[in-house]
DNA sequence: GTGAAAGCGCTAACAT
DNA sequence: ATGTTAGCGCTTTCAC
């Protein structure tokens, strides 16, 4: 217990060696008899040597670390998203800077420029984030990978939700259940993702339904904002006969307006969501929703920042996009059965690419 | 657009003045005239010069980062875990690096041992981290927090949750509620908080319901071992008055059990749970459980090891706990009533200390 | 007020 | 096979 950690020096001294040789025996670079390196590594186990990360960064300028910059770190979206993201990175030894709740562009701002010379590459999941912010803000040459964004045409890949198709599937199952009058309950305006939805659902409406009216209503997400376009939507005539929450907890926020006001799910109203949030399947009835495969976004992002870390990866940026799957459960109208224990959600169609 | 970023060295050298001033004007450090401050400003803003960490760090041997090593970053805890300590975090100006997933000794001390040069201090959740783990990984003098351990008498800090008085409490309103024969599903045998909550069962009962048998049913805290625990349960004569389930997700799988099995919850027996998920307030009907302040838990540690960071810090090493507070929903009894839409879960009492 | 210079701990030429 | 040495980009004495 001496008062400071032993240095790759310390370790040469008493080694009797030079610090070249230390480094490498502990990088494994080869060209060092079988003594010296027993010897070595005896010393570094004896010292209790552990190489510091910043002097090794500073000189090999790389940090085998990747800094991810989300809007917030609450709720399923985010831990899916982190989760897919860990496993994908330490699969390749790498490791995870997080960096989040930024409130504004400086902020986002700050967050990136901070990643210098902590980061090898970037993930960046921001409302804030648009090309010209990269140029800005982004150091020289570093990867990046853009999430959830509408960001094109620059030099970085961008990760997309295919929220528009994922409507457009459970709008179709909808109206093909025999729901034509299908209401919509939106999500924040500023949203991207709930932007694409609101698409979809237009879209998807135009198509399969085009003599129902259009009928929306404004949300924000929560759950209390379902609980009151819910109330609302009971009061128009003619009732709609399914409702499209643009995410699970505005669905959700719907089934206790319903179940409050005495409507049956689905025998008076089917009922939707988007997300697939873990609650989905639990309220009563199970509700159906669009799944996304956030930690495979996650997953799929770190893999397309990891190839461009390697420089010899020549892969053009794109805008990719991953798909959703509708899963019916018994709330917009499924056969209703014994609900059962343990079930994975099914998928039920894949859908079309737009 | 070069092919390299711009260095303190370029910035000093357009600005026609050393890098030390350039230094000294980007820190704020003062002892700079306003004139040399705002060329050096200027400049630095148009070479788009961001200072690098690794260097930084190397020499102030600070990185104002903090690492996180957790054992995996699934489900609700963790990522409400991640939640607290970022939030803590970034109201610090630290940043959170996060390592999870070990599969073994070998891969946590891996995973500590990487953090050398990388962070000013770590926080710690691993089963495989004692002190002898401690003494041979943390480099020295590196600050750390454990959490959720049951080491003590370390020079690490260790911030606990109080499973055992959250137990106590629950069976405790369990038995005043009329149910004598309560009985437990299990966690995982080496799950630490899974032992605490069992030792606190048995304490409670041994002192609340002292001539009800102790049933104690095995489960791991899956929802599909929480199912079939119940349908052991059910078959026992005579039936439990209650079931306590070591965590919500076992809870859960009870509650499908039993209403497949024609079992009115509460009316036939009452079911509670511990942790408090998301879920829980969700289900038919909603689950009394234990509540854990899980963000809080990385807030305080966050806070307990921002304070050791700093070295004029001499507060001991000491063993904290966290208390929790029981939610009584209706699974256990509480006057059914309409189930209404948005609710904050109740706290309705407080345990005492062990 | 400003600059020159000495490192922080390490890797990677380049010698030997 | 091994050692010497020059930095990586920055902060921080210590002179001036």
């Amino acid at each position: 217990m001496t008062t400071k950690n032993a240095t790759i020096k310390d370790v040469a001294r008493e080694a009797n060696v030079s610090v070249a040789s230390v480094s490498r025996v502990l990088n494994g670079l080869g060209g060092v008899t079988p003594e010296t390196q027993k010897i070595v590594r005896e010393v570094a186990a004896r010292l209790n040597y552990i190489p510091d990360n910043a002097a090794r960064s500073l000189i090999t300028g790389r940090t085998h670390t990747i800094g991810a910059v989300l809007p917030d770190l609450y709720g399923e979206f985010f831990s899916e998203l982190i989760r897919g993201i860990d496993l994908a990175a330490r699969a390749r030894g790498l490791h995870l800077l997080v960096s989040s709740s930024h409130d504004g562009v400086a902020d986002a701002a700050a967050a990136v420029r901070a990643m210098r010379g902590r980061v090898d590459g970037m993930l960046i999941l921001s409302e804030y984030v648009d090309a010209a912010f990269l140029e800005q803000n982004l150091p020289e040459k570093l990867p990046a990978v853009l999430l959830d964004s509408p960001v094109k045409n620059t030099r970085y890949p961008v990760l997309n939700i295919d929220n528009r198709a994922g409507a457009i599937a459970m709008v179709r199952h909808l109206v093909e259940a025999g729901h034509q009058r299908v209401a919509f309950i939106t999500g924040p305006k500023t949203n991207f993702d709930a932007q694409q939805r609101e698409k979809g659902y237009r879209a998807a409406m135009a198509k399969y339904a085009p003599d129902a009216p259009l009928v929306i209503v404004d949300g924000d997400f929560t759950e209390e904002s379902g609980y009151r376009a819910a109330r609302e939507l009971l009061a128009r005539k003619p009732r709609p006969q399914a409702v499209f929450a643009a995410n699970d907890m505005m669905a959700i926020g719907c089934l206790y307006a319903f179940k409050e006001a005495g409507i049956d799910v689905p025998g008076d109203i089917a009922l939707a969501g988007f997300d697939d949030i873990l609650i989905a399947r639990y309220v009563t009835p199970p509700l159906s929703t669009v799944h996304v495969s956030i930690a495979d976004l996650g997953r799929l992002a770190l893999e397309r920042l990891a190839a461009l870390l390697n420089p010899t990866d020549k892969t053009p940026a794109s805008v990719e996009t991953l798909g959703c799957d509708i899963v019916i459960r018994e709330s917009c109208g499924r056969k209703a059965g014994v609900t059962v224990a343990p079930t994975k959600p099914r998928r039920v169609s894949r859908p079309s690419p737009t």
